[in-house]
DNA sequence: TAGCACATGTAACTTGTTACATGATTAG
DNA sequence: CTAATCATGTAACAAGTTACATGTGCTA
């Protein structure tokens, strides 16, 4: 069982779903810190229902769609989840491509360079934009259900309270390095005169 | 040629050195956001060779040390790294896997998951006071050489600057769930009276 | 005398991505 | 008529990790 597995299970403990559904899930909520194609998903599922931490019922379709799979969590699954949760992480490495091209961002051309950090805080402000409606909409779902599992709404909503401070923080180190790019031109223009 | 080989290029730009060196450079300065195990780093470097990205020269080692080789950037090396920092960066999935383990985290026992957290918390902290002190050292650096490239030196404390930043930011996170669990442990306790 | 630093590499394995495959329905 | 949505999968490839391999000199 590896990462992949666990993510599934953590999905599927809130609610069954077939394969395709949580593809479409992982997609919304999970993409941009967890990307996982469908591919993955229906070799990882097969892998768990033969650990015996799911199990599915074929749902046949009406208007002759393919057939669905529904997969639900089994208690030994449940077990396997907490396990894997309560178990130590090891350490994360961040691995941001953009970074690395910073990194080596005097050898390019620095006018250039002020587009390329432009077109960065524009993609992470949309991310932040949408992390935040999704909060938004997790919150009213939260208050709707007075009862049941409220529990695993407030770490949902946790995750995107990360998610949000973490696209804050990208954009503000962004722009402190495109202010510094900025200032750097004028202090060259004011050399050549 | 995959991000690595330019991760290695965009060293070599600013100083020629050997796999070795390169991997130990590696590990002190990028560990944390770009792990890079010695075994990806030599057949990257073959690569790059055989790109005419880089050339290298054997130096015979004293005390019977197996031979180094040392790398040095080629000017089409030069030109390939300034057009990989210079092409559009694909969004960056963070990919955190104690982040879904939080998302799972009502599964768990809340007890165990305080313990939990504040390993975190530690952990994170511990790197956040390495990058200040790495950061502290490139100013010092920085300050005693007047001329030469200081604008790699600069590049290499904005990046500090951003693992700093998004280790606080990942702290206060941590620190925010840990005081919603503890918060929640009190509130079961009263009901309990 | 055991382990670490130096120095370079290969091979097997795991994980993740891209391309391919099928096939009906519905909206623009 | 083209693209998207629904629904499941396989196969080839790329990237990254772990284990193995070699051999000396220094330190605890």
């Amino acid at each position: 069982m590896n990462t992949l597995a666990y993510i599934l299970l953590g999905i599927l403990a809130r609610e069954p779903l077939s394969g395709y559904d949580l593809a479409r899930l992982l997609k919304k909520h999970f993409g941009p810190f967890w990307a996982i194609s469908h591919t993955q998903i229906y070799p990882a599922l097969a892998q768990l229902v033969e650990a015996g931490f799911t199990t599915y019922e074929i749902i046949e379709q009406q208007a002759r769609r393919p057939d669905k799979k529904i997969y639900q969590i089994t208690e030994a699954g449940q077990g396997a989840l907490r396990a894997w949760v309560e178990a130590p992480t090891s350490p994360t490495v961040i691995r941001d491509e953009f970074l690395l091209k910073a990194y080596s961002l005097w050898v390019a051309d620095p006018e250039h360079m002020q587009g390329i950090f432009r077109e960065q805080i524009a993609l992470h402000q949309e991310r932040l934009f949408m992390h935040e409606q999704e909060l938004e909409a997790k919150r009213t779902k939260y208050l709707a259900m007075s009862q049941g599992n409220s529990e695993s709404l407030v770490m949902a909503e946790l995750i995107f309270k990360y998610t949000i401070s973490y696209e804050q923080n990208y954009v503000s180190w962004c722009n402190g390095v495109l202010h510094y790019l900025e200032q750097r031109e004028e202090a060259h223009r004011v050399e050549e005169i």
